[in-house]
DNA sequence: GCCTCTCGCCTACC
DNA sequence: ACAGGTAGGCGAGAGGC
């Protein structure tokens, strides 16, 4: 053994886990040494540091733990150390980068769980690196450095040793203090599931999926079982509405029903259909509001509602007690809905069910719709389980009497009606603001709106998503005092003109746009632009520069980094995104190129016809016959040709 | 060459 | 292998004219 310290300050979890990482002369797998050994222990506090000839020293180690963690170390420590001689049969283990996301399929595990600052680490993170997670996580070592040619010797001077186990130590620390973090987090998990998954980590390392799959199952006492990943069926899911106006201000209110989906299970009673307590006849088969496919139980709600019933009051209780546990309970209900489509779930799993919850939400939002429209409101915009109105009459005690009514109608429409069902009122607002596509019709989840408190919310907009340019960030964040101030949210393109030259002026690379992309053999397509990113500058994280002149990626409009766009000059850069996409909803009387050249040419059309319409009409000798004199107006013509060419 | 369509890919909304 | 669908948007490539 190299060296063995105390570890200092340690979160007390009472078993005995192994933190873990190593040192090798290459990253293959297969033919890579072991060059060094490092621990950290939980059992006795102690660090350890071996180097990788100490074989039967590091085996007497792990065999001394039940529980082995590391960070990546399913695919590359463990198989490595297995090749140079160690045995890891029979440990719990846990791979601390797996649990947060996983590679193969890019999708996120448990990244949306951990929030920083009030953001999700999913969206905080470039890369999955080590040193990353650290430093937006804040603990308190980061990765050192180290030439990594070190490791490819076999003799090391006394200095080399010392600057080995100080990279080996850091390395190790920060592996358990992530895995510390983490444990913190995804503790309030543990005490839903059974004792077996509570004993060998699954409240920790599983996906979202099946974590509610197995909590489920062990509260309903139902067996676990797996099935194949059918080749995903396709069922309808929630109703958006088009937004009529591209604007509306005065009394609004953005409704929404309380945890839809979950009441839909447990109003429906949609988990028991396979019950033999009653009859085909005796089922409750749906009716004119919801008239669902499948057959269900109306004798008693089946034993999976009542675990989602015990977990909605559960949260309730812990809301009102401010418990963290909420949280968790939360997810276990609102993700039940999407393994209720995965017929990886088998015992959850039913397309009938699913497609009746989104059915009875849909035909719950469409009547809140009408009836609200019929009471005289205005509805304005509807997405899945929120609406948007406008009080004209400016009386909420009307408007929510109205609510009333149809949170009753509804619930005398399903067989298990439930007190906890109701609609709140998520936000008052003072203005909204739709956008138009290039075919002039307006957008759905994209909106803005100003609430009473004078708060700025963007729905959907490309100025909110990560690919977004500074440039457009900047000037927004200097319009946004004046949007609050004037209550209005469009500018002239003059004055926005202004704060994006005087930002390009200022500094070129702001007009970048910001892309993470996966290694070249990720992809399916080798000639998509975010392939080509990868080939010209490599997997990960870059700022592009759109322009009409250099670069590694793209044909007409080209992508160059940073560093190759100081040899740009203004004419070079491609600004049309930054001006169509990114700002055009604060620019006052905007009209998206397209639809402007479609408008024109259906014009030009207009015209020929009426050239040709005169040619006839002059050299036919029919001068007073109405067979020349079109029945149809102007405008009328107009609207055909504009329908022809929208066609 | 321009236009339209499909598809892969990504990200946001619920 | 390890939740769902809905929607906007970009850009490459194919095919029509």
């Amino acid at each position: 053994m190299k060296y063995k310290k105390k570890g200092g300050d340690v979160l007390q979890i009472g078993d005995n886990v192994l933190v873990f990482d190593i040192e090798t002369d290459g990253l293959d797998t297969t033919t890579a040494k072991m060059k060094w050994f490092g621990a950290f222990s939980f059992w006795d506090n102690e660090y350890y540091l071996f180097s990788g000839d100490e074989l039967e020293s590091i085996q007497r180690l792990i065999d001394a733990h039940r529980v082995v963690v590391g960070f990546n170390s399913n695919d590359f420590d463990i198989p490595i150390c297995e090749n140079n001689g160690l045995n890891f049969d029979y440990k719990i283990r846990v791979d601390l980068l797996k649990t947060l996301f996983k590679y193969e399929t890019r999708k996120s595990v448990r990244e949306q769980l951990i929030k920083v600052d009030g953001k999700v680490l999913k969206e905080l993170l470039p890369n999955h690196k080590l040193k990353t997670i650290a430093e937006v996580l804040k603990l308190s070592v980061q990765k050192g450095e180290i030439d990594y040619n070190i490791f490819k010797q076999d003799v090391y001077t006394k200095l080399q040793i010392k600057e080995i186990l100080k990279y080996l130590y850091y390395d190790v620390k920060i592996t358990k203090e992530l895995f510390e973090y983490m444990y913190k987090e995804f503790l309030p998990m543990k005490q839903f599931m059974k004792p077996k998954d509570q004993n060998n980590y699954n409240w920790f390392r599983t996906s979202l999926g099946s974590y509610t799959y197995k909590v489920i199952c062990h509260h309903a006492g139902i067996e676990e079982e797996y099935g194949e990943h059918s080749g995903r069926k396709k069922y309808e899911g929630g109703f958006v509405s088009q937004p009529a106006k591209s604007t509306y201000s005065g009394k609004i209110y953005c409704l929404d029903f309380k945890s839809a989906y979950p009441h839909a299970f447990m109003m429906g009673n949609l988990y028991a259909h396979g019950c033999k307590c009653c009859s085909d006849e005796e089922k409750w088969n749906g009716n004119e509001m919801f008239p669902v496919e499948g057959k269900y139980c109306t004798k008693a709600p089946g034993k999976i509602e009542k675990v989602i019933k015990k977990f909605y009051n559960l949260r309730m209780q812990y809301k009102k007690n401010k418990d963290p546990r909420e949280y968790t309970v939360k997810l276990i209900i609102n993700t039940m809905y999407g393994i209720s489509g995965s017929s990886v779930f088998t015992n959850l799993y039913s397309l009938t069910t699913a497609s009746d919850c989104t059915l009875i939400v849909r035909e719950m939002v469409k009547y809140a719709r009408r009836y609200f429209s019929a009471a005289g409101y205005d509805v304005i915009y509807t997405d899945t389980d929120s609406v948007y109105l406008r009080d004209n009459k400016d009386n909420e005690k009307e408007l929510l009497y109205y609510r009333d009514v149809i949170i009753k109608q509804i619930k005398k429409n399903l067989p298990f009606p439930e007190d906890t069902f109701d609609m709140g009122v998520d936000a008052r607002i003072k203005g909204i603001w739709f956008f138009k596509d290039e075919d002039g019709e307006f957008k759905k989840k994209n909106y803005i709106y100003l609430t009473e408190s004078d708060k700025i919310e963007i729905k959907g907009l490309p100025l909110i998503k990560s690919s977004c340019s500074r440039i457009s960030q900047n000037v927004y964040e200097s319009l946004k005092p004046l949007i609050i101030e004037r209550g209005n949210i469009k500018f002239s393109r003059e004055y926005i003109e202004e704060h994006v030259y005087r930002l390009i002026k200022q500094d070129m690379g702001l007009i970048a746009n910001y892309y993470k992309v996966k290694h070249p053999d990720q992809y399916k397509s080798q000639t998509s632009i975010q392939c080509q990113i990868s080939v010209a500058y490599g997997e990960g994280e870059h700022w592009l520069v759109p322009n009409l002149k250099l670069g590694g990626a793209g044909k007409s409009k080209k992508y160059c980094s940073l560093e190759e766009a100081k040899e740009l000059c203004m004419n070079d850069l491609y600004l049309d995104h930054i001006w169509d996409t990114e700002l055009s909803p604060f620019i006052r009387d905007w009209q998206h190129p397209k639809f402007i050249r479609r408008q024109q040419k259906a014009k030009d059309a207009y015209e020929r016809q009426q050239d040709k319409i005169m040619q006839t009409f002059f050299k036919s000798d029919l001068w007073d016959s109405e067979a020349v004199g079109s029945d149809i107006t102007d405008e009328e013509f107009l609207a055909n040709e504009m329908d022809e060419v929208f066609q």
